[in-house]
DNA sequence: ATCAATGCAAACGTTTTGCATAGGT
DNA sequence: ACCTATGCAAAACGTTTGCATTGAT
């Protein structure tokens, strides 16, 4: 019985992030934050909106490289301690790949990732995919849907 | 335009590998060593065949502690170093999670796990995919498609 | 005989943790 | 004032590498 169809369609390769859903973000991530009672401060702000703006799926370094302007003394640990909470929260998505590092992506709807291996290059998808029938899983809610392509 | 669907059936919680599918992907290893001019050592065969006849989709760690009855001195590095070369072979597909270590699947047709995140479980998912119309994305072949459900 | 594989130890890169200080609410 | 966050250093963890020896072809 073969009635599952995935359509492979409209790859984004240099999207950008438009000023409307930039706000978007950024108020629904201040929102979350002070929901669940975490101090706003501006290293949280700053990682977040970086990924926020962001369509090439960063990692913690290119992250880092990013904010050593802003904040000469950020360290690495507060970059992974603030990613870990997005997560947990549902306001960004890991994409760990086969080697290296963990990449990051603020984009929440469910989409896929396209990922060039040699280049180390992640990119979106813009497949729209449907869930049907189910939204659970072994009686437990789908927490996040990963799709990633590898070339 | 929202032609793509993805249908959530036929959850495999506890699968078995039959006897016949666990030939046909011992005879496929065995002809992949031998066509790259591979030693077809013991240690290969029989990580090979943990992975092979599993369903469970181990880590590093497990392979190591079911070969360290007939291997007593096999070596992390050794198990590291032919799965390595397996995934390059296509022979097995690496499964890298959030939090922790890279799990490891000798299915290689496209199917879909799901992951339990607070049991550490990964089980298989029999989605029937396919991928139409493309089999390239930005002019290079799909080498891998990976449908991951996290619950 | 040749070339690849193993196993050990060391190195490496990523991520986490403990703790004192600073800062947001 | 309270409680969370930051930043530093150290530790932990997963994975890779170098190399001498062993083993498969």
């Amino acid at each position: 019985m073969d009635n599952s169809y995935l359509l492979i369609n409209n790859i984004n390769d240099c999207m950008m992030v438009s000023r409307a859903e930039l706000n978007k973000r950024m108020a629904n991530f201040r929102r979350e934050i002070k929901a669940h009672k975490l101090a706003l401060t501006p290293q949280k702000t700053e990682i977040f909106k970086i990924l926020a703006s962001a369509t090439d799926h960063p990692d913690v370094k290119g992250i880092y490289t990013v904010l050593k302007d802003k904040f000469p003394t950020i360290s690495l640990a507060t970059i992974y301690k603030n990613l870990k909470k997005f997560s947990k929260l549902g306001l960004i998505i890991e994409i760990p790949l086969p080697n290296g590092a963990t990449h990051y992506d603020a984009r929440i709807d469910i989409h896929g990732h396209i990922v060039n291996t040699s280049l180390g290059r992640i990119y979106d998808s813009n497949i729209p995919l449907k869930i049907q029938p189910k939204q659970t899983i072994m009686g437990r809610p789908i927490k996040s849907v990963h799709l990633t392509y590898f070339i």
